[in-house]
DNA sequence: CTTAAGACTTAGCATGCGGTAG
DNA sequence: CTACCGCATGCTAAGTCTTAAG
């Protein structure tokens, strides 16, 4: 870890004020800005601590939206009948329930710690579906719609009984008035300081789903605590041995160019970076303009060595040190290794809590990101540009103006972790938004269903929008500048995005966020189809978008107008947990643990599916998916050979189950067969002499004699007998029977046996391959609401543990237990 | 209305560790 | 016991959405 020195604390870095005007990047090309601003989280407050203005940025925000002027007019709009009026005043009576069985549903809690009884889950809570599982989830959309519109009109004609809100803000702190204040190394920020003495006494009992201060979302906190931010270690010059080559020649930097070429020659490994051009062109623009500053490079004589390409550049023993490096780190011993992380912990310590209202809270990065290149995804037009180091003087506490990172112009911020209180209430917020869309699911699809017709091409395009967001989980697709990678949501998608098929498949093909490839193809519900169609009608071509007429804010806005706070991604959050929900209660509580956690992770797959999460197939699955092949295979060898031994006992058998019972399957052809023996020979061959070392070993240790090789081949006979029978079986085309007393009643229960472990690897192979590139965790982290898996693990008594690691435990408290880790003793706030 | 800035959530990748199959 | 695999964790990029200003 870096010293003490560097370790600036950020309230020491800056209590307030010597707020250094700016630093120039050594990096920059001009339209970059230098500097960043980490700022410490939720942000409330609007004194400036220290500014960082740099006039040149700016110019990298614009942001484009190819219109299409296309002034396609329709008839004027028919007037919305009364029913499409805001919603937002209905609502008021309508959020109440009187279900009984609903009645936990609502307030968790103001039920304290009860939980929803195992048969009722968060979303969807009603009786049980009739809505089988499907292979495609788009097959089920219909019940699974039905059922939505039948769970509204229940949700809606229940009278009042219950706010169905935790925490309504009925007393509101006032809090505008913080100013910094830095004590003792510390940055404390404090508002009201008459509020210090009322800090719960059991920090670990804390509900803040019954603060009624938590409402609102205005004001998250009245004093903060923290101890700032840890900056990464000084570059770390390379040996004198180890250098930089350019046209074979090795060339000595300055040390800021040299981090700078450490960094392109640290990650050689990663190809598919390095291998990139435009990673390349970016990473040399910077490179060379560094090594500009900073005098250039000059060979063992001294002389000036002008690096101008970047093919004559050889990072390889640069690479070859920080691998070594690596390597060496790696080999420690574990006694080591774990000394050198308790070492750093302890440092660390003082960071990784903070105090938040008196209450000590996890901070969730408190790192100062390292200087390094940046890796933007897809084919971002930035990437391989040289994040610069971030500087002291560049932080600032909790707020301030100004000061970006230098690639993309962003904020970073420092925030709280996951299972914070602070994260954990509008973890809350998003899923109870989401299930607050169950009750106005069903008029919502009514509506654009009907507008899909909409003589205005605006209107049309809304709600097709709407139904795309809606029935296929896009993403609401904002625009996105020149500067970023190509990728589309629903309202940015293009012309060419959209295959259409009649009568009503329709294909999408695109990039979307992290430039992961959608690709599905879809019955759509006909007019749909229609309307796309139209908007695709030339003279739009290929780059023109499919929805000129609409943009995310429009979007967002008309869904205002059914519920407040709903916008496009409250829909992806409560269609997953909608599915997840479904799926969990048809869930047949049978099996092992391991079955039952399998049973999960298969609905949490159908989810991440339907959210189209996805991961990169790892280095070795295509060998593994070799492996269990083979593996398989010759199973079926051994059944093969099962079949062959039941003859030879009763030879009348082949008239009475037929020759094609015996005969072995086409694949295992006569090559196959002859290499799988060797295989097996092979095998055997090792594991003797593996035991047979190892038996040496164990002797010498004991004071005896070391056996001799004539001992290793006596016992290396059985796989030479092994070869001979098989080269037997080859000649006559026959298997003898094997083992002691065997019986075809013997055989046939092997055989048997041999079936069911056929059917176990080719269930786990298809698995394995089915699931390669879907990735679990965050559908499971972000849209599935936690409360359906902790019902879940109650109703089939499996430990929650198996689903929620430490990381994503949401906080130790929450509604019901739920945000909460049940029945914990709160380790989770250690003192 | 459009645009930009700002705050915060959602996202996949790298890495290392611990469990386990062979 | 080792090699391998899957997963937790750390990291930071890339979205969404709100707000404010012009």
């Amino acid at each position: 870890m870096s010293s003490s020195e560097d370790d600036v604390p950020l309230a020491r870095a800056n209590g307030r004020a010597n707020a250094t005007p700016k630093m120039k990047s050594p990096a920059t090309n001009g339209d970059l800005d230098p500097g960043v601003s980490v700022r410490f989280g939720p942000v409330q407050d609007a004194d400036v601590d220290m500014k960082d203005v740099d006039a040149a940025r700016g110019a990298s925000k614009r942001k484009s939206r190819t219109s299409i002027d296309r002034k396609k007019s329709y008839v004027e709009p028919e007037s919305s009948e009364e029913e499409d009026k805001p919603l937002s005043k209905r609502r008021r009576t309508s959020v109440k329930h009187e279900d009984p069985e609903t009645d936990e549903d609502v307030p968790l809690a103001l039920n304290g710690r009860k939980l929803p009884k195992a048969s009722e889950t968060a979303i969807g809570e009603e009786s049980d579906s009739d809505v089988p599982i499907e292979k495609k989830l788009t097959a089920q959309k219909k019940k699974i719609e039905q059922k939505a519109t039948k769970d509204a009109r229940a949700a809606r004609k229940a009278p009042a009984k219950k706010e169905s809100k935790p925490a309504a803000a009925t007393k509101k702190q006032t809090n505008g008035t913080e100013s910094v204040t830095p004590k003792k190394g510390k940055a404390k920020v404090k508002a009201e300081s008459e509020d210090a003495d009322e800090k719960e006494e059991e920090e670990d009992e804390y509900k803040w789903w019954e603060d009624p201060t938590k409402g609102d979302g205005t004001n998250k906190w009245t004093t903060l605590e923290h101890n700032g931010v840890v900056f990464p270690p000084p570059y770390e010059p390379l040996p004198k041995n180890v250098k930089l080559k350019y046209n074979g020649v090795p060339v000595t930097l300055h040390p800021e160019a040299e981090e700078v070429a450490g960094f392109f020659g640290g990650m050689l490994n990663s190809t598919h970076n390095v291998e990139n051009p435009v990673f390349q062109k970016n990473f040399f623009t910077d490179f060379k303009d560094i090594l500009k500053q900073t005098g250039g490079a000059k060979d063992a004589q001294g002389n000036k060595v002008d690096i101008k390409e970047f093919i004559k550049c050889d990072f390889k023993p640069i690479f070859e040190f920080y691998d070594a490096q690596r390597e060496e780190k790696r080999n420690l011993p574990p006694a080591e290794k774990k000394k050198i992380k308790a070492e750093k912990d302890e440092q660390e310590a003082a960071y990784q809590f903070c105090t938040w209202d008196g209450r000590k809270q996890k901070v969730g990065n408190f790192r100062v990101e390292p200087p390094s290149l940046f890796r933007g995804r897809g084919e971002h037009p930035k990437t391989g540009r040289v994040k610069t180091r971030v500087l002291p003087e560049q932080i600032t506490i909790n707020i301030g103006k100004e000061a970006t990172e230098n690639i993309n112009g962003n904020y970073k911020y420092v925030m709280l972790a996951a299972n914070s209180d602070v994260k954990g209430q509008s973890d809350y917020k998003k899923f109870e938004k989401a299930r607050e869309l169950k009750k106005y699911i069903d008029k919502i699809r009514k509506d654009y269903q009907k507008a899909l017709k909409h003589d205005m091409m605006v209107e049309r395009q809304k709600a097709t929008a709407v139904y795309l967001i809606d029935q296929f989980a896009l993403r609401a697709g904002n625009e996105k500048g020149e500067d970023e990678a190509e990728t589309v949501g629903c309202c940015s998608l293009k012309y060419e995005n959209i295959s259409l098929k009649p009568p009503n498949t329709v294909i999408f093909d695109f990039l979307g966020k992290d430039s992961i490839r959608f690709y599905d193809e879809v019955q759509v519900d006909p007019q749909v189809f229609k309307n796309l169609k139209i908007f695709k009608k030339a003279p739009k071509k290929n780059g023109d978008e499919i929805f000129d007429r609409l943009t995310t804010s429009a979007l967002n806005k008309h869904l205002q107008n059914y519920m407040q706070g709903l916008t496009a991604k409250v829909f992806r959050t409560y269609n997953a947990s909608f599915t997840m929900s479904n799926l969990l209660k048809e869930m047949k509580a049978t099996g092992t643990i391991p079955e039952k956690v399998k049973a999960y992770n298969d609905a949490n797959r159908r989810v991440a599916i339907l959210c189209n999460h996805k991961r990169t197939v790892t280095a070795g699955h295509a060998n593994q998916m070799e492996k269990m092949g083979e593996r398989i295979k010759g199973l079926r060898y051994q059944k093969w050979r099962l079949k062959q031994q039941m003859l030879d006992l009763e030879p009348t058998l082949k008239k009475k189950k037929g020759a094609a019972f015996f005969e072995r399957d086409e694949d295992l052809t006569v090559e196959w067969v002859k290499e799988h023996q060797a295989f097996l020979l092979e095998e055997q061959t090792q594991k003797i002499q593996k035991k047979f070392e190892k038996d040496n070993e164990k002797r010498v240790a004991d004071g005896e004699k070391e056996m001799k090789t004539s001992e290793l081949n006596e016992r290396l006979e059985v796989v030479k007998d092994l070869e001979k029978k098989y080269a037997k079986e080859n000649k006559s085309g026959k298997v003898e029977a094997e083992g002691r007393g065997p019986t075809v009643e013997k055989i046939e229960a092997a055989i048997v046996k041999l079936d069911q472990r056929i059917e176990t690897m080719s269930v786990q192979a298809q698995d394995k391959e089915d699931n390669k590139e879907v990735a679990l965790g965050t559908s499971k982290i972000n849209y599935i609401d936690p409360r359906l898996t902790v019902v879940f693990s109650k109703k089939f008594n499996v430990p929650i543990e198996k689903f929620f690691s430490r990381r994503y435990a949401r906080s130790s408290s929450g509604p019901s237990s739920l945000w909460k880790r049940t029945g914990s003793s709160n380790h989770s706030i250690p003192s």
